[in-house]
RNA sequence: GGAGAAAUGGCAGAGCGGUUGAAUGCGGCAGUCUUGAAAACUGUUUUAGUGAAAGCUAACGGGGGUUCGAAUCCCUCUUUCUCCGCCA
């Protein structure tokens, strides 16, 4: 969530950035001040009842022992009084929090500078391509006929064992997942990222701190015996990580990587454009989370952009980057770049990697500060980037690389693999 | 799942109704001494809100209650530890 003092300082600016999502928040924005100045005042008086009555509490303690029984039970009597008003007082002051809460968890991150106006997916900025054409037979098949083909994935079996969406890899397809897996772990530690490995479940606490609640609930599987949901994400768990915490300068930037299955319910998302590997409820993805100091995020960024990029070419997938116009920016984010690999076969852009900066958005939720030198707890910027989610890879090097005989495997994955053709 | 014990500042650990935001020790920071360092000594050392500031308010696992007053008493939830059961 936005931070009560960019609002209170920067009120335009802040309303004029979010514009560049395609809606005016401006009454949304004036909202907010006014419940904030509401909330101070009910705050300030209340408060001043609370000293009152503190006060007269230390006199009855001297009282008491100054053995002034009478004195001290007239006083009390003043204080029951008060009580009385401090109730009502604090009541108002809970309900105006809750509508200031509520209010702010309802705004999206203001988009940063570099950010364009626009409303569809088509008013993203190509700012980066890389790689050829595929050279591909001409009766190419998409991956879904060459996953049977060559029994690298088996949809039906997922269908009987759980359902859509979550498919069973087998033979050199359960090979190319644990592959693909341990190359980006070992790309990633190569960057200087540290491997964690976080549950896969979290509690409510966890959703909210990166925003994934309230905003998103539908979407994700929720276990309400025990009140966890199934992450989207290990930027969910792994950013978790430093929720209330206060960090030294020195730990800055921490670099952290982490390989999970990721569950999406993908909620009202059927047809042909979600076949095969192209959308799933279950899928494989390795993940980098940043936290850095403010001044060093955009830096972080252009880091973890180089990083994913690398990732590409080895693979050798025609890949283009997208910078997101305001309108199709995640709600937490201040600056998303897609990264969308080329299928031959298909003949479209697939998105494989999402790479976004928060700024103080997740952190102000995760109350995750660190102490400047001057002894000042700051809030952090948090990043994070897939690298990579890898059924869309997948399907690509299936379908880019398919000739008469086979499937080439490039060579990056050969060590892992322990073959180089399907 | 059953029985019992516990949760206090960066860490260890007192306090168990009335100047306790919290003793003491360790650690951290600053200073004295020293050519420098160590040792010793002195001081300092949580966070949030509000306010121009002084100050005021809140927080002793979370939430609720009793009381004029709660770290301290009661209820509840969570977590940890010990024992039993179950188990990859």
């Amino acid at each position: 969530m936005l931070t009560l003092q960019a609002i209170r300082n920067n009120t335009q600016e802040i309303i004029d950035r979010l514009a560049k999502r395609g809606h005016d928040r401006s009454g949304d924005i004036q909202e907010v001040l006014r419940l904030d100045e509401q909330k101070r005042a009910s705050q300030t008086s209340l408060e001043q009842k609370l000293a009152a009555s503190n006060n007269i509490a230390k006199e009855i303690g001297d009282l008491f022992k100054a053995g002034k029984k009478e004195k001290a039970d007239a006083r009390k009597e003043e204080s029951v009084a008060l009580k009385e008003q401090i109730k009502g007082l604090e009541t108002e002051l809970a309900e105006l929090e809750e509508q200031l809460k509520q209010k702010m968890y309802e705004i999206p991150n203001a988009p940063s500078e570099q950010v364009k106006y626009g409303k569809t997916p088509e008013e993203n900025e190509t700012v980066f391509e890389w790689g050829t054409e595929p050279v591909i037979p001409a009766d190419a098949k998409p991956h879904w006929d060459l996953t049977t083909q060559y029994k690298l994935v088996d949809f039906e079996l997922g269908n009987k064992i759980t359902g859509a969406g979550f498919p069973v890899y087998t033979g050199k397809g359960a090979r190319l997942q644990r592959a693909l897996i341990n190359f980006f772990l070992d790309e990633a530690l190569k960057a200087g990222y540290y491997e964690v490995q976080p549950p896969i479940f979290v509690n409510e606490a966890s959703g909210y701190g990166t925003g994934q609640l309230p905003d998103k609930e539908g979407q994700m599987y929720h276990s309400t015996i025990d009140n966890l949901y199934a992450i989207p994400t290990a930027e969910v768990p792994i950013t978790n990580i430093y929720r209330d915490v206060i960090l030294r300068e020195d730990e800055l930037p921490i670099k952290n990587v982490g390989y999970t299955p990721c569950f999406r319910r993908e909620a009202g998302s059927y047809g042909s454009h979600v076949r095969g590997l192209n959308r799933l409820h279950q899928f494989d993805k390795v993940e980098i989370v940043q936290i850095s100091k403010p001044e060093n995020s955009y830096e972080a960024l252009e880091g973890m952009l180089e990083h994913v990029k690398g990732l590409m070419q080895k693979l050798g997938l025609k890949f283009r980057i997208l910078r997101l116009c305001g309108g199709d920016m995640g709600f937490a984010s201040a600056l998303t770049y897609d990264f969308e690999a080329w299928s031959g076969a298909q003949q479209k852009w697939l998105e494989v990697s999402s790479t976004s900066n928060f700024e103080t958005f997740q952190a102000n939720r995760l109350k995750c500060r660190y102490k400047t030198k001057d002894g000042k707890n700051e809030l952090v910027h948090t990043l994070n980037g897939s690298a990579l989610a890898l059924p869309r890879i997948v399907a690509c090097l299936l379908e880019n690389n398919q000739d008469e005989t086979g499937i080439k495997m490039p060579e990056c994955l050969h060590p892992y693999l322990g073959f180089d053709r399907i």
